[in-house]
DNA sequence: CGCTTGTGTACTGTATACACTTTGAGGCAG
DNA sequence: CTGCCTCAAAGTGTATACAGTACACAAGCG
């Protein structure tokens, strides 16, 4: 293994662990480990140049994050996931964004509803070749407003502490063009809901979301796990 | 401040950084600690006679637990749960234990609600002088009952993980003998519906019983924060 | 031939030394 | 008296040394 992290633009007075655990996440979620690959200290600590204890402490935090697995006196490894354990992963996130939506048409502000409208315009398929870089963005930003606008901190914090899994699993199956534009429907329909106002609806139209893809990502399962 | 902790029975193989770990949690939710005191790693170490190694270790993962806060440069402070922060911790609470008890309807053994009718038996307010204890029994057995048979190990986390911010918050907060008994009453209608398998209406049980004892943590809610 | 047992190696766990940051007290000028 | 500067003290951040453990592999034994 000669993988090679560096250091990008990281904030100024981050500690050194925390700019590992941002590199080292960054890696997980991007697919440049494969599930059960051995982390190992003294390799990693090298390759970013500096010593043991910060990047301990980003291990650390990355297994409490569930993206790896400590064991004492056990090389880290990065963690594999089984069928089911992408589907209780996704099932805890439906719980949680799905709540989070029912919450969010309180408070979230007509200003970013238009906001969402605009990205909403600009991937709509197939209208231009690019719409699936725009439902890209689409989707990040719906997903953001939905969690900073529960009004709920905490419930903010889970729905952000699952995000990374969820970007964990999917840097492991492509994400199909058709997804894509299932996805960009479905995404209209959560929007609606909040235009509307509608609680009830908007939770549900998450939840169905949500399930849905999960099942797109389960066809595509086999890929998860070890690749030797 | 001349605390003095020490190692009761723990784990034989588990390490230093873990059993600091354990102890500071069970001082923190038994309310050995007033909100934003600090937390010394050097007097740490010295109370548990270890270095600031494991100590550090051990409150890198309380921060991530959410019982301490810790920033760079600043000694380490219990946290300080505002009005705010308790509502929201309970929320949370409330939206993954319900849905635990929907689901733990479909996998709950008979066997298990059984043991739970018997201990319900046994903390009829007010039968006997010690029904409350029996009381408090019964709560952490049906609570951990339906986080353990709804099915999905990673919810089962979650609600651990919020378990011990509920009872941080708890140990500064007096449990009334009234809401003792009314927990009771919310209780049993929860193992009702768990025997009748009906998802929805645990669901809402569930939910209404964390509503309740929301209610009654905010009456007594001054007594939260620093108390010089 | 297989099982056990020693032994080396490559890790992780822990302690400790040192560097850097923050903070507050005290002195000095205005 | 007030505001600012300096500097020492106390704490955390990081590097490093050493201790302990698990695993692999080979030698010895049945």
């Amino acid at each position: 293994m000669s993988k090679t992290i560096e250091f990008q633009g990281v904030a100024p007075r981050a500690s050194l662990g925390d700019m590992v655990h941002q590199q080292i996440v960054e890696a997980l979620v991007s697919g440049q480990f494969s599930g059960g690959e051995e982390l190992n200290e003294v390799s990693l600590a090298s390759q970013f140049h500096v010593s043991r204890t910060p990047v301990r402490e980003a291990l650390r935090r990355l297994a409490s994050e569930g993206l790896v697995i400590n064991q004492r006196n056990r090389q880290t490894t990065v963690v594999e996931m089984s069928r089911r354990d992408v589907i209780e992963t996704y099932e805890v996130r439906r719980i949680l964004e799905a709540s989070a939506a029912r919450l969010a048409v309180e408070q979230v502000e007509p200003r970013q509803l238009a906001d969402l409208r605009t990205l909403a315009a600009a991937a709509i398929p197939p209208a231009s070749s690019d719409w699936g870089q725009g439902e890209r963005r689409f989707d990040e930003e719906l997903h953001r407003v939905i969690a900073d606008s529960c009004g709920n901190r905490k419930l903010q914090q889970e729905i952000q502490r699952y995000k990374n899994l969820v970007r964990f699993v999917r840097s492991r199956v492509a994400r199909s063009t058709q997804r894509l534009a299932q996805g960009h429907a479905e995404h209209l329909r959560i929007l609606d809901a909040l235009e509307r106002r509608n609680g009830a609806q908007a939770e549900a139209e998450m939840s169905a979301h949500i399930a849905s893809a999960l099942q797109c990502v389960l066809e595509d399962l086999p890929l998860l796990g070890r690749t030797p």
